[in-house]
Order: structure tokens, then C-alpha cells, then sequence
RNA sequence: GGAGAGAUGGCAGAGCGGUCGAAUGCGGCGGUCUUGAAAACCGUUGAAGCGCAAGUUUCCGGGGGUUCGAAUCCCUCUCUCUCCGCCA
């Protein structure tokens, strides 16, 4: 959620850049502005005459206490009168104040400054590319192919259980599963992540926090005997962690990661984007987000795009780097890089991994500040500020096992990367 | 699932319907003392908002109510703990 604050005193450039991310309605900040204005109205109204009512009541006790009666019923007639203004006030200042977040909450975060215009994924910007497509024998196949020949995910009996969308992993599919888990997992604890096994379903306040309410409601599984939603992503649990805290700066940064399986409805998807592992409705994860001082948050976004890169090199696969377009940003984000990787198979690039800096967008909503450590060595007061949150996944792994499985296709099997033998216990898939 | 107890500041823990944003202790910060540190002593220390300011409002788990006035009384929800039941 924007600033109220901010926008009151950047409004221009606030609406050139929602029009950067393809905001429809920029009169909708004039309306805001009004509504603002409305609000601090009634408060300072309102608040008077509260003041008033108080010092009144503090009177009535005194005069109970020297017995003066009388004088004390006079002046308790004289509250109830302010009392009914009192209402009437509140009322409408309780009116605008709901029509004042209803109408900030809808606001997308704003774009970062290197943002590219544009409106659809091909405006998206290649940052840089690395590893080797791979050149395939003729009779190569696609993964939906491979799982089948080899047994190792069936999606037949997941949906048999389940549904579409829901995939069973069985014998070395289930392992290779545990093996890039536990890989990630070291990996980003190496990097001075901490590891979390959080909750799988979460509370309403948790989902708004992160921004999964209350527009994206559809997308999450809803548990509504209990009113849980199952968790799309692990950013929600990992980041609600320090909802309604204020963090010490010397506690700086905060580096989280964990494991956990995915959920995602993906209601209103569809073609031929959705085969095989492409798009699945349970998939795993391993996540990682940090909260950090303001200053840092753009050089933190670099090294967490750094970490991601180093770790798709490690397993020895091509990929590319976007810098994602206003028009293909998430709501909340204010920059985001996407990581694809290629299916040689398919030839087609895949997104595995999304890093973004959400600056004060998620932290203004769960109220994660800092005070800053000492006041003498800035030129301000020490008033506690917001953080910035950002994440990104490191790595999901349906479409890393699809990349896997059909770029290392021989006739001997598949031929997993040197940095996953340990792990897996094996060199290949056969 | 059943019965009971509880929820107060960073933590622990008081709190009679008015003088309570809240005692006290610990912790934190600043200082005195010290070569330095510890101890001792002194001071200071919650958050959010409105207002140019003076000031003022709100917050004692959430919501509602009683009252001129609520941390304190009532209702309700959530959560925690203890005991019982069930269970991996």
C-alpha cells in the first residue's frame, strides 16, 4: 500500500508513475486527494470536540468530589449534548476514513526509475543471458514424454486423487524432488539465509499483508470452515514473521529462506502453457526474502539477482535475465527481474525464479519498521520508518525439473549436473 | 472435543470506575566514578495520528456495550496456559 503522506506531496509524479504500470484511472488520485483532505478535517473536528468532553468529564469528578452536586449535573447535561455532535462526527470521519483506504489500497505499488516502458512481456528488457542452449538429437521429446518413459511423475493418478494440475512424483521423480530441495536449501543458507519450515495455511491478516488480499482472492485455495488460505508462495508466512514489529537496526538485514509447496488455483489459465510441469496447481519452492534498511534495499536486489544467477549456473543451465516491463510488473512489486530458463525441448523460455524490491509497499501494510540506531548521526529525528521487503524464489522447481530432464536427454538417460550427484545419489536418471 | 485460568510497555509484573499512558523490577540509552571495565549512583526510555505551533486524540489481545468518565464493570470473538478426551 502507498503512502497517503507521500502521494500528497509527490501527486504529479505519482500519476505519471501509475501510467508507467498501466494504471487505468489517474483521476482516481484526485478523488484520494479530496478524500485525504476530508478526513483531516473531520479528525481535527472530531478530536476538539472529544477534547472538550474529556476536560468536562474530569470537572464532573471534581466537583463529585468536593459534593457540588448540582453544578455536576449541569455540566453532565452539557456533555450529552456534545456527545450526540460527538457521534454524528465520528460517523462520518469513520466514513471517510474507510473511503480513504479503500481507495489507497487499490493503488499498485510504484515503478522504479529503471522500469522500461511497455505493456506486455515482450517489452520486458534482456538484462543479460548465460549458459548453453544445448543442441538436441532429433530424437529428442519434450518432458510430458519423459516422465512417462522413465516413471517418475504421473499426473494421471495426481489428478485421480486431486485433480488436474496435481502431480504424483514417484521413485527417482519423488527424490530428484528431495535432492534440488535440500541443494537450494544449502545453498541459501550458505549465503547467511536462515532456514524456516513455516505454516502452510495462513490467516486472513497474513494474506493482506503480503498483498494476496483483498485482490487476489481467487488465486488461493480458501479453507472457509476455519477461513485459512493455503499459502501460494512461502513470501506470505516468511514475511508476515515480522508483521507489527519494529526491528532493531542493528538486527539488519533480515535474511529468510525455506522450503515449502505451493498453491496456486490459477483460475483462468488455459492453452498450451499448461503441459506437463509448465503450470501446476501444487508445486514446491524454496524461497527467499529479505528486509533491509531503505538505503540498501536496491543494492540487496542486485546481489539476491547475483545469488539466483550463480546458483542456475551451478546447475549447468541456460538462462536469461529480464528486467520486467511497467505493463508485466505484479501489483506490488516496484522492480522485478525475472529468471527464465530454456527448454531446449520445447524452445521456449520458462520463468523459474522472480526477484523483486517492493520497497515500503508490503512493510506500510504490516506495519515492519525500524528505529534508527542512533539519532546524533543523522541530521533527522529518529523516527521509526518503514523497511523495504523483497524476495524471490531460489528456485521453483517444476519447470527446473522440466529444463532438466529435456536438455540432459541421451540415449543413456538423463545426465543430472555434477553439482546434484551428491545429492541425488546418482549421475543420471535411467 | 469437554472443564478451568489468563491476555497490561522490549521482558517480568502491579493496578480502588475519575488524579493511569499506566507502579515496581530487569533490560536499553546517556552520565558520574574508574587507566579501562564491573559494581554503585543519577538521569532517561512505548506506539500511531492531527495541528505552523501551543497542544490534542487514540492505543492496556480484537470488536461491541454500560457510564458524565473504563486497563478496571458487562457481552462477544480470538489467542495462550493447565487438566481431561482423542490422536501421528
Amino acid at each position: 500500500m502507498l503512502q497517503i503522506n507521500y502521494i500528497r506531496q509527490n501527486s504529479a509524479a505519482v500519476k505519471e508513475r501509475l501510467a508507467l504500470k498501466h494504471f487505468a484511472d489517474l483521476s482516481a488520485i484526485d478523488r484520494l486527494l479530496e478524500t485525504d483532505e476530508q478526513v483531516r478535517k473531520l479528525k481535527t473536528a472530531t478530536e476538539t470536540l472529544q477534547a472538550s468532553i474529556n476536560a468536562a468529564s474530569k470537572e464532573i469528578g471534581m466537583l463529585m468530589g468536593k459534593g457540588e452536586k448540582d453544578a455536576a449535573e449541569i455540566k453532565k447535561q452539557e456533555v450529552a449534548q456534545r456527545k450526540n455532535t460527538l457521534q454524528d462526527l465520528s460517523q462520518q470521519l469513520a466514513d471517510a476514513e474507510r473511503s480513504l483506504h479503500d481507495e489507497l489500497v487499490i493503488l499498485p505499488n510504484l515503478p522504479h526509475s529503471s522500469v522500461p516502458k511497455g505493456k506486455t512481456p515482450e517489452d520486458n528488457e534482456v538484462v543479460r543471458e548465460g549458459g548453453i542452449k544445448p543442441i538436441l538429437p532429433a530424437t529428442a521429446v519434450p518432458h510430458w514424454d519423459i516422465i512417462k518413459q522413465y516413471d517418475i511423475v504421473d499426473f494421471e493418478t495426481g489428478a485421480k486423487l486431486t485433480g488436474s494440475g496435481f502431480p504424483l512424483y514417484k521413485g527417482k521423480g519423488a527424490k530428484l524432488q528431495r535432492a534440488l530441495i535440500q541443494y537450494f536449501l544449502d545453498y541459501n543458507i550458505e549465503a547467511g539465509y536462515t532456514e524456516y519450515l513455516p505454516p502452510l495455511l495462513v490467516n486472513e491478516s497474513s494474506a493482506y499483508g503480503t498483498g494476496q488480499l483483498p485482490d487476489k482472492e481467487g488465486q488461493m485455495y480458501h479453507a472457509t470452515a476455519d477461513n485459512f488460505y493455503l499459502i501460494p508462495t512461502s513470501e506470505v508466512p516468511l514475511t508476515n514473521i515480522y508483521r507489527d514489529e519494529i526491528i532493531k537496526e542493528t538486527d539488519l538485514p533480515l535474511k529468510m529462506t525455506a522450503y515449502t509447496p505451493c498453491f496456486r488455483r490459477e483460475a483462468g489459465s488455459f492453452g498450451a502453457d499448461v503441459r506437463g510441469l509448465n503450470r501446476v496447481h501444487q508445486f514446491d519452492k524454496v524461497e527467499i526474502v529479505q528486509i533491509v534498511h531503505p538505503d540498501n534495499s536496491y543494492q540487496v536486489l542486485e546481489e539476491m539477482v547475483v545469488h539466483v544467477e550463480k546458483l542456475l549456473q551451478s546447475l549447468e543451465l541456460p538462462y536469461r535475465i529480464l528486467r520486467l516491463c511497467g505493463g508485466d510488473m505484479s501489483f506490488a512489486s516496484a522492480l522485478t527481474y525475472d529468471f527464465e530458463v530454456y527448454s531446449a525441448a520445447q524452445q521456449k523460455w520458462l520463468e523459474v525464479s522472480s526477484v523483486s524490491n517492493f520497497e515500503t509497499f508490503q512493510t506500510n501494510r504490516m506495519k515492519i519498521r525500524f528505529k534508527p540506531a542512533s539519532p546524533a548521526d543523522r541530521d533527522g529525528d529518529n523516527k521509526t520508518q518503514l523497511l523495504h521487503s523483497l524476495n524471490g524464489s531460489s528456485l521453483a522447481l517444476p519447470r527446473i525439473v522440466a529444463c532438466l530432464l529435456e536438455n540432459n536427454q541421451t540415449t543413456k538417460g538423463i545426465a543430472l549436473p555434477n553439482i546434484l550427484h551428491t545429492y541425488f545419489g546418482a549421475a543420471t536418471i535411467d
